[in-house]
DNA sequence: TTCAAATTATGATTTTTATCATGTTTTCTC
DNA sequence: GAGAAAACATGATAAAAATCATAATTTGAA
């Protein structure tokens, strides 16, 4: 925990540009800058526990985290994958409460934690950066109430094509006019952001595949029909 | 829309003591009194529709209003119910945003209605407010996690078990050592907060009471035994 | 490199839940 | 207060999805 361990300044930093403190004023950056610290993290490595007390929040430079709930049957439904840019923690802090989830890293990550108090003062010296964070919890809202009610009223073969897409939306690499979602997840988690059972996806990705929307390239799978995908996505099919 | 028709100054509205505007100083207070509009609603009438631009915040003063959303089938569902001293829309406003869901009156309503310019002068002039805004959507947006862990992993018995003793919480009044909701939902409203299909409901409902969980006043649900909702509505028997 | 453990895969079965059908009751409107 | 419409109720059936079982494959650690 050395001071001298804060590393690249937040000024400098790339993962910045895409993030809440893309148009942060110098000073306020600074402040935050001063009070950083960049750790980095292997897989499976745990962030924070559901019902612990956040200190802090953390601003992921790389790497890929799941956010998720255990329910009381055991199973992990994932409530979002956070990765460079994103902000984690935020939404406790702010409402002032222990986590309501848990944050495990499932690709190799470097994450800079900002202190509870170099956060919050930023935001009271700096409405614009208040609005800005308010208003990602307020869009994060909208999209649970839409995931609920997918997750009510659509079948799972319809919330796995609809999640199929998001995946290659946001880790879709291009290569021979087809997509290939670059992350790695195993079976059970993709059915933690689906919220089914693992048996039920692996079953559904077969089927997709012999179907030709789908294909496997070890543990990565290529989006070949889009179109498809979106088809069978929703009930207007 | 006459500038008398304002009718209770906030100052003096009862409801106020359990909303965001309890403590509120009297300064910023006058400027929302000064601009909102109190409207009286009947049940069945649309606070706002999903998709359309909010252009301020509604208080609730009395009555019900259920939040929902529309899935692709045709079926709603419901996010949440508002009363007394709740806040809507403001997610919308602070996500500037259309809105994400609909808002109908299940019980006769005042609402006060608060123009965009007061309410966001407000928030910007005292970040005290503001903090505790930020807090309620955070705080809403961990229930909103829970409820989609909920939806993926409990059973439809569990959840309508859940969403009985919630209401209870809510609306229940006491009598004759049991707790009567005193709010009449239609089996459909109750299928669209469980997500699940109306007639579900009805079979469950009509096991409980056989299993004298529950008993039916009219369109009233009498709970008879909280402990066994409780247990019914957990993995952990 | 080998072996154990974890993951993936697939089939069989059961459970859960939705849908369809039909009848009854309640509510609302004229 | 009669008639129509909506809501409630219940049975039968079908569909969806979970669970259980077992085997193949992959992965990781010694």
């Amino acid at each position: 925990m050395s001071s001298h361990s804060h590393n690249t300044p937040c000024e400098l930093c790339a993962s910045r540009k895409h993030s809440l403190f893309s148009d942060l004023p110098e000073q306020h950056l600074c402040t935050i800058s001063d009070h950083k610290n960049l750790i980095s993290h292997r897989k499976g490595q745990i962030l924070y526990y559901e019902g612990t007390n956040p200190l802090g929040i953390f601003c992921i430079n790389s790497g890929v985290v799941k956010i998720y709930k255990t329910a009381s049957n055991g199973k992990e439904q994932i409530i979002h994958l956070a990765k460079k840019g994103d902000f984690l923690g935020y939404a406790a802090l702010l409402g002032e409460e222990n986590y309501t989830n848990s944050a495990m890293i499932i690709e190799d990550a470097k994450i800079c934690f900002v202190p509870k108090n170099a956060f919050l003062a930023t935001l009271t010296k700096n409405t614009e950066f208040f609005k800005k964070v308010t208003k990602a919890i307020s869009h994060e809202l909208g999209e649970m109430e839409a995931k609920l009610t997918d997750a009510t009223q659509k079948s799972i073969r319809e919330r796995l094509a609809f999640v199929l897409l998001q995946l290659a939306d946001s880790y879709g690499v291009e290569g021979g006019g087809s997509q290939k979602i670059d992350l790695i997840l195993s079976r059970e988690e993709i059915a933690g952001i689906v919220g089914t059972a693992t048996e039920s996806v692996i079953r559904l990705l077969s089927e997709f595949k012999k179907d030709k929307l789908i294909e496997l390239d070890g543990k990565k799978i290529i989006i070949l029909d889009k179109r498809g995908l979106a088809r069978l996505s929703d009930f207007y099919a």
